[in-house]
DNA sequence: ACCTGAACACCGTTCAAGT
DNA sequence: ACCTGAACACCGTTCAAGT
């Protein structure tokens, strides 16, 4: 005579495997492990020790399950400085950190460019506390969106970049036909010596800050 | 009796129908009509009213012909300001044009990070014509490169930024836990009237160009 | 309420067989 | 040399059937 079944028995709760939180974490084991091409609905299946068609009780397709490691990954991102440091260097350790969250997840970015600030709620932490930062720094309000905005744009464009191998620009058989461009490709590579993306987004980075905080009233002097 | 074969025969040579530059043009043809997601070998070969696997004995993979689009469409990307205008103006021309030509092809912008000049004649051209512009405004050698590589990156970011939903940063039932950020998106979209893609470039483009001109030689100092 | 297993409608790519 | 047709090894997703 077998034993009454002990599932759903002692008063403790049902324990849920498949939630938001678990698939998350599951998903970015199998990123973390595969890497995107090897990140399936199977894959992720398995690792949560389940049948694919489990998942879409809880999701409604991969990409909201995209949308949810997005959101996770924006929890990295640092935005620390914004409260005590001046604009200027907030911005800079914000946007180093924000890139290098993104350069091991390049793949998301396409989703990042579609996704729903309203059922994103870290992401939208992120973006509160950078508003923070940029009014305390006297930005006027309708300026910082757009700010905000082209910053981004830069930081994704700098992710891609980063993932480049490093020999893009070797000009090969075609060098006669691009003189100028070869010399500039050997003399850049000259001065940094291999880490050319990084030297991109400093120069870069660099650029934008100062553009913007030419614009900006002198500190002291609001 | 049938005549004899009129193929092949009468001593003009045999048209090729599959070329390189004829699938580029049939592939643009299919994007155009039915997006990036209707663009595949099958369609393609459709297009061609050839067999989907005929398409292999003359590109390696689906990711070959997607390069082959890239180069073709950097040919598009306008590069005559490098030549008469001064430096600050022809970044801005290019820079628009090279966006503009992308917002319609983002899919390929994972391709282009990946992309080996080498094998691309056309989008070395573009970069040779930008490369003689900087050098004419007085860039120092070892600097161009890197400045390229993150004006690419804010593009390329720009148009990702371009094509997403109008109403992303809504905040919705969370707007509560984000004052700072919900009221400054309502006044960015009161000042700008749904533009926004467009302004957050226009703006990011001003700052960074402005940032690079700063540590450029006056025109007529040189 | 939630899981399984089978099935569906696709993909890109390969390859033997033809001409 | 180059095309066809069939096949392969996948995808994401749906759905009837179970518990």
């Amino acid at each position: 005579m077998p034993a009454p079944r002990a599932r759903r028995s002692a008063g403790r709760p049902h324990q849920r495997v498949l939630t938001q939180e678990n698939i998350t974490a599951a998903a970015l084991e199998v990123i973390g492990s595969r890497g995107y091409e090897g990140f399936t609905m199977s894959s992720l299946a398995a690792k949560l020790q389940v049948a694919p068609s489990a998942l879409y009780n809880h999701a409604a397709s991969k990409q909201e399950v995209l949308r949810w490691i997005q959101d996770d990954l924006m929890a990295e991102v640092d935005v620390s400085a914004f409260a005590s440091e001046p604009w200027e260097q907030a911005v800079r350790v914000w946007a180093r950190s924000y890139r290098s969250v993104f350069v091991r997840h390049t793949p998301l970015i396409p989703v990042i460019a579609v996704l729903q600030v309203s059922g994103a709620p870290r992401t939208l932490a992120m973006y509160e506390a950078v508003t923070a930062g940029f009014l305390r720094a006297g930005w006027q309000e309708a300026a910082i969106v757009p700010a905000i905005v082209a910053l981004e744009s830069f930081i994704f464009g700098s992710a891609f970049d980063a993932v480049a191998p490093e020999d893009i620009f070797d000009t090969g058989s075609l060098a006669d036909q691009s003189p100028l461009f070869t010399s500039a490709v050997a003399a850049a590579h000259a001065r940094e010596g291999g880490k050319g993306a990084e030297e991109a987004f400093e120069a870069g980075l660099d650029a934008v800050v100062r553009g913007f905080s030419g614009q900006l009233p002198v500190p002291g002097h609001a």
